[in-house]
DNA sequence: GCTGGTAAGTTTTTT
DNA sequence: ACTTACCAGC
């Protein structure tokens, strides 16, 4: 152990040393985090803390199993196997199933993943017979999602007024029905979506003390991984089961987080010293991946940010190479600059294909990537976008088997159910759905009684739906000496999936058999890694669970050298010796529907200090002049990221495009509105780009800051702003404050103005003439 | 109950 | 450009 120890810096060890209390460590990108929280939890077992007692909660699956085997190696693998280490999601997961009947649900419940979750709510739009143009199944979706995070459950939501009308502004007034009707279905189903996997959590620790106290009393240690990225819903999880002990140490980089948009919040990192008493601070700061070069042009973006934690990342390594910027005339030609550098890269510096990183900001710009490494035969994975588990014909098996687990699974009942073909179609399925609620029993146990029932089905079809259920309980049966491969194997036998796609005979039906094979060996690997472990059996229940959670990056081997395609997003964590960024375009990095606001665009301009900073050796940074977007060639110009860094640090292999248009930046006065009424549009088509025409900018010079000492100091009392109080805006005509918060120059009032808009402002900029 | 046509959405990111 | 969802007509 000691030896171990040698291994890191003062500044690593020092966090690693302190076996109790409360810590942060603020750990800039490339600092060794996870050597950090490896040696950590392999310090506290040599302490004597029983691996048993500590949890460790990891962003990916990955992460978590990569980190277990490294702690195997220094305290043994018999000791690091009881660590309870994973994500939120799936460590939650498991305890949920343990405690699910307090809660009411099956130990079984099924995990809806989006797709399920936003099919569910389409049926329950159409149910209520809501306008789905209207009602977009996504948007509220995403709302439902938002509110389950914050924990607002639909009992909390109908008690919050302001809610409610902020919905029915967004002229959805029915959403709290929907909420309410999607909530009861998935109980009924027993399924519990993503969002639940939390909300559920902290529902089963407050409803329960003795429950709580349990896990409060079984972690005793907690480490938390990318803490910057934690919602509402996991940060109250946290709190709740450190409360005890308080040996809590979350590790983060508040430069790098880049999931608000699924409601991270990043005042858990900034308020972390608040929550607990004594919380010991530490930072690390020195860079052990990259190159002077590459992070000092890092730290040159991040500087432009005015949310963030003090910190100066710095290297001891060599200088390295500039970032080389590149322009092409199309994406097509992107893609081929793209390969064709791998392919000298790999030739000059004999380097292996898994040595680079293509990375993108939307998964759509893969494609163009794709093409141009096929054509130089340059091996490449891509990471993400439709996961494997989201194909169809992968969700056509495991939606058999889920059935077969939980035959309540209303959406896969639905998604089989005459899948193959087997002449049961809408109508019936209807007329068994209003059955089931009759007698508030499943589809399921609705079809297993069909003959007591008085249905409007006749009988030819009465004896198709017994046939599929006389199969599903036949699978029942097997399911209690099969293991998970042998069900599957069964299953998609005997339904007639394989034949079907077989009859099919073109080459999507090909693939599509090859993609079921490749899940059947998937299986087998499964069944047998799993016998090697004592408490497992490679049941199919354990192999469903690893699946909802399963990420595309989990799946990873590792054991091919390929290119590797992904998001910025999927790459944080990961490092590469050659990085390419590509797209480097206004509108697309950073992201046109992110940067109209300051706190978006600061989060875009993360996102970007994270792409950078996954190189170890050189970075580059491609943009073209035009691209396809929906189908249309568009122009296209260079990303403003690009000149924010210092140009010391950039090597430009084509002459500079100059910025001809540059979108006024209402960011800073606005910090939320309704932005399709302020964005400028941008000129489409042949047409050279223009500014705003004058009728915009003399609008936008009304709106304009006239900043003043007075505003630093700004006081919402003596501008005789309170809540209630009637406004003008000079824009949006009145309106009412509903709600100030801040303050100084930071304070913001929340308006809502008559002609229907929700807006919050920032007081010291927004004109408003006080009204009454 | 099935099929083929049209309309609509997609390309911001994901557990 | 591409896929998916919904509807009319068989």
């Amino acid at each position: 152990m000691q030896n171990y120890l040698e291994q890191l810096n003062d500044a690593q060890r020092a966090p690693v040393l302190q076996k109790d209390g409360a810590m942060i460590v603020i750990a800039g990108a490339g600092s060794g985090k996870t050597r950090v929280l490896t040696f950590r939890i392999a310090y506290l077992m040599s302490q004597g803390v029983d691996p048993f007692n500590i949890l460790s909660l990891t962003f990916t699956n990955k992460a978590a199993r990569e980190m277990k085997k490294r702690i195997s190696e220094i305290v043994g693998s018999s000791e690091a196997k009881n660590l309870w280490m994973g994500t939120f999601h799936s460590i939650f997961a498991k305890i949920l199933r343990f405690e699910a009947d307090k809660l009411g649900y099956p130990s079984n419940f099924t995990i809806y993943d989006t797709q399920d979750s936003q099919s569910v709510i389409r049926a329950v739009i159409k149910e209520m017979n809501l306008d789905k143009d209207v009602y977009k199944y996504k948007q509220v979706y995403s709302r439902i999602s938002s509110y389950k995070n914050s924990l607002v459950t639909v009992k909390a939501y109908f008690n919050n007024p302001e809610l409610m009308e902020a919905d029915a502004m967004a002229k959805m007034p029915r959403l709290g029905d929907i909420y309410k009707s999607y909530v009861d279905k998935c109980f009924k189903a027993g399924a519990m979506d993503f969002d639940d996997l939390l909300l559920k959590t902290n529902e089963l620790l407050t409803r329960f003390p003795q429950v709580l106290a349990k896990y409060q009393n079984r972690f005793r240690y907690i480490l938390v991984d990318e803490y910057q990225d934690t919602n509402h819903s996991q940060y109250l999880i946290v709190r709740a089961l450190s409360d005890k002990f308080q040996n809590i140490c979350v590790v983060g980089d508040d430069a790098q987080s880049i999931y608000a948009f699924r409601g991270a919040n990043i005042n858990n990192i900034l308020n972390f010293q608040k929550d607990y008493d004594d919380v010991k601070l530490y930072r690390l700061e020195q860079n052990y991946r990259s190159t002077k070069n590459i992070v000092h042009a890092a730290n040159s973006i991040i500087e432009k940010n005015k949310t963030r934690l003090e910190k100066v990342v710095w290297t001891a390594n060599d200088e390295g190479a500039k970032i080389k910027v590149n322009r092409t005339m199309t994406d097509g030609d992107e893609g081929r600059f793209v390969a064709g550098n791998i392919f000298e890269t790999k030739m000059n510096e004999q380097a292996q294909n898994g040595d680079f990183a293509i990375l993108y900001r939307t998964n759509a710009q893969s494609r163009a990537m794709e093409d141009a490494l096929r054509k130089k035969d340059i091996p490449y994975r891509i990471y993400g976008g439709l996961s494997f588990y989201q194909r169809k014909e992968i969700k056509d098996v495991l939606s058999y088997l889920r059935l077969v687990l939980n035959p309540k699974d209303e959406e896969a009942l639905k998604r089989v159910i005459n899948y193959p073909a087997r002449g049961i179609g809408q109508t019936t399925i209807e007329r068994v759905t209003v059955a089931a609620n009759h007698y508030e029993r499943s589809m399921f146990e609705v079809m297993q009684n069909i003959d007591k029932i008085d249905l409007k089905i006749n009988k030819g079809t009465k004896g198709k739906l017994q046939d599929f259920t006389t199969m599903i309980e036949s699978f029942q049966v097997l399911n209690k000496s099969y293991d998970a491969f042998q069900m599957a194997e069964h299953v998609s036998k005997k339904t007639g999936l394989v034949q079907e796609l077989k009859k099919d005979g073109t080459p999507e039906g090909i693939a599509r058999i090859e993609n079921i094979e490749e899940l059947l060996n998937g299986m087998r690997d499964f069944v047998e890694e799993q016998k090697e472990l004592a408490d497992t059996t490679g049941s199919l229940s354990e192999f469903l669970e690893d699946v909802a959670l399963a990420t595309d990056l989990d799946n990873d081997k590792g054991d091919e050298d390929r290119v590797a395609l992904m998001t910025v997003h999927l790459a944080k964590g990961l490092e590469f010796p050659y990085v390419y960024i590509v797209g480097m375009e206004e509108e697309l990095f950073p992201s046109g529907m992110s940067m109209n606001t300051r706190a978006e665009l600061e989060e875009e301009r993360r996102l970007f200090y994270v792409a950078l900073t996954r190189a170890e050796k050189q970075a580059y940074l491609t943009y073209t002049q035009s691209r396809y977007r929906w189908g249309k060639l568009i122009d296209a110009e260079p990303s403003r990221f690009i000149e924010e860094i210092d140009a010391g640090y950039l090597e430009y292999l084509t002459p500079i495009t100059e910025h001809r248009y540059r979108p006024l930046l209402d960011a800073d006065i606005f910090e939320d509105v309704d932005k399709s009424k302020l964005r400028l549009r941008k000129p489409q088509g042949g047409t050279p780009p223009k500014g705003p025409t004058e009728d915009q900018l003399r609008k936008l010079r009304r709106l304009r800051p006239v900043a003043s000492d007075t505003d630093k100091n700004f006081n919402a009392k003596d501008a005789n702003l309170q809540i209630g109080t009637v406004v003008e805006h000079v824009r949006f005509g009145k309106g009412k404050i509903l709600k100030i918060e801040g303050v100084g120059a930071d304070t913001k009032a929340e308006i809502k103005f008559e002609n229907g808009g929700l807006k919050k402002l920032l007081l010291r900029f927004a004109k408003l003439n006080v009204i009454s």
